[in-house]
DNA sequence: CCTGCTTGCTTAAACGTTATAGCTAAAAAC
DNA sequence: GTTTTTAGCTATAACGTTTAAGCAAGCAGG
């Protein structure tokens, strides 16, 4: 049977014989310095512990204005992706004694905003956010109204000065193309989004550059999938680029790489003696496929950790120093990019 | 340019003229109720979109006792399984006005009763819980405190009478084990956790009853992997359970499915030719798996529907009423059972 | 012309904190 | 023996809301 009424600060300090100031000093460690008598300050302490007090959190914001919470926007958080990165952002945040308020936009601008203008009701210290399409807008007033810090994850937004930590796509992608020709490939494509996202545009270019530098532009070809209907439209563009004459796809993505895994199984395209393969992110599934996906894997800890840094620096600082870090992806070789 | 200072209620009144009593009301669409006059509160309403104000949340909490928030607290908000069910109470509960903060216990009690503390002192109205081991005491403690309302999840705590949802785990298992005798299969076994939680010990008395009700009750077989190591434990675990003449077997969670799924490829276990195999949840990997795994869904839309309504059932109608509910699972079958 | 009702508004207390400014008594300094 | 310092504490305002209680004017009825 517990204490059946939450007790306050005051019931604290009315039961230990001395003023709500005292108590609060002491409960926040700060006896020290406002000089609180030893034996006072353990007293008031043992009386906190035996009713059992928990801070009103509601109380403490409005008072102090902060709420340590910062808010996290993905697009889905049951996109393993994401669920994963959103764990590792719990972790650390509750490390620095922050909690985390997530939401999942669907790439979606309105739910995006709905979601923001809700976190910045509730008093978020800081947003991480992963702008989905058509966002830029929002988010650049957002960043101008200085009412929160935020933090752009994964994808950032060309030309608005706010933090950013993401994978380095374009590094990424021409590691993998330039694998793909090492492996003997010779004419790679790549399948990507229909989006204008800069992780997308990011991955497209390293792509690219690396055909370029091997002297094939000619052979450079993308596919493009809409992203809301990925398994419909996968099979069309895996056959189109086979026919077209890809030996080699590289997934843009998680999910377009779990598609068109299973575009591949139901073409009965083999793997990696018809078309190589290297996707992307790291799944499960890539290793139960028959042949098993060459992947590049990106470093989910490191980001969410950078990530939480520097909001939290942010916050605390106050300073307008925007910081940004571009981390690198591993590529972790298996079966579907290996000729031989 | 947005605006710079955040505008509370009080410069929105004093900006339309009015107390911020009248304000308040008209914001709160109480207008007629407090008999309002139909001008004013329309100049209030546009003064206050003309200045963007947003209600400070952390007042308003501190004012009703109500955050709107309920508190979800997971395993591991990485686990597909979790993170799919944590997506649809996110949207389940935005529809009802509801924000959610969630948090991963890791199966461990220490972890849980901090988050669940934290939870309390952010004033969430509910909570959403599953049950780690050992955690029953902290749990019985925190219904009994009656400081917030409590709803079960996956797994409840035997003998406690507190709202609970969850899929028929006897039923299934039972299904399961039916649908593999059926198919022709003549020793299934099960792999499961050393756990004793209720979801655990329901799917193997569902195991064990239709073995029983089958004359099968001298095959029963189950085998048991520490839930900390689970990858190490599952090649034993499914070589003895094989040497010991089991020809099936059912796996008792997503995990220990994915576990064992690595195990069999490792050991070049022909399935089904030589076993057998019913998973749970779903998952990718289960496609891919070269002999495509029969497995038993949980409609986890309508598993976190259910909760949510009934948790903000209890919040709203502060009637002690507990409310408990068995979901349905739903037997995918596929080509790991099939023995022909 | 007073009474009582209605309409439309305001005042102010309260929620649980934090922290500034001030108070008291004892100790130290002169 | 008076003044100054200091240790240890208290009183209280403020944060942004909500809402009970109350007030002023207008109007109907007597």
């Amino acid at each position: 049977m517990g204490n059946i009424k939450k007790s306050s600060l005051k019931d604290v300090a009315a039961k230990a014989g001395v003023s709500t100031a005292l108590a609060s000093f002491v409960l926040n460690g700060k006896g020290k310095e406002y000089r609180v008598g030893e034996q006072t300050a353990k007293h008031i302490l043992s009386v906190a512990t035996e009713m059992n007090y928990q801070p009103n959190m509601a109380a403490k914001s409005l008072r102090s204005g902060k709420t340590n919470t910062i808010g996290v926007v993905v697009s889905d958080i049951s996109n393993p992706f994401f669920s994963q990165i959103s764990r590792c952002i719990e972790d650390e945040a509750a490390k620095r004694g922050y909690t985390v308020l997530f939401g999942s936009s669907d790439e979606d601008v309105d739910k995006l905003n709905i979601i923001v203008s809700n976190l910045l009701s509730k008093g978020v210290d800081g947003m991480i956010i992963v702008p989905c399409e058509n966002s830029a807008e929002s988010i650049t007033g957002l960043a101008e109204s200085g009412k929160t810090s935020i933090l752009l994850l994964d994808r950032t937004i060309p030309g608005l000065n706010v933090s950013y930590v993401g994978l380095n796509n374009f590094s990424a992608a021409y590691n993998a193309t330039v694998h793909l020709l090492d492996a003997g490939f010779k004419t790679p494509g790549m399948v990507a989004y229909d989006i204008a996202l800069t992780h997308m545009r990011e991955r497209i270019r390293g792509y690219k550059k690396a055909m370029a530098d091997r002297g094939l532009k000619d052979n450079i070809r993308v596919g493009y999938l809409k992203h809301n209907s990925v398994r419909k439209s996968a099979d069309k563009v895996v056959q189109v680029m086979t026919d077209a004459g890809a030996d080699a796809l590289i997934l843009a993505t998680n999910t377009i790489s779990i598609a068109c895994l299973y575009a591949i199984q139901r073409l009965n395209i083999r793997v990696p003696e018809r078309l190589g393969l290297v996707g992307f992110d790291g799944s499960d599934a890539f290793e139960f496929f028959y042949s098993p996906l060459t992947y590049t894997k990106q470093p989910v800890d490191v980001i969410a950790q950078k990530a939480v840094e520097i909001i939290t620096d942010q916050i605390a600082n106050k300073n307008r120093s925007v910081q940004s870090m571009l981390i690198e992806g591993e590529l972790v070789v298996r079966k579907s990019s290996s000729k031989r």
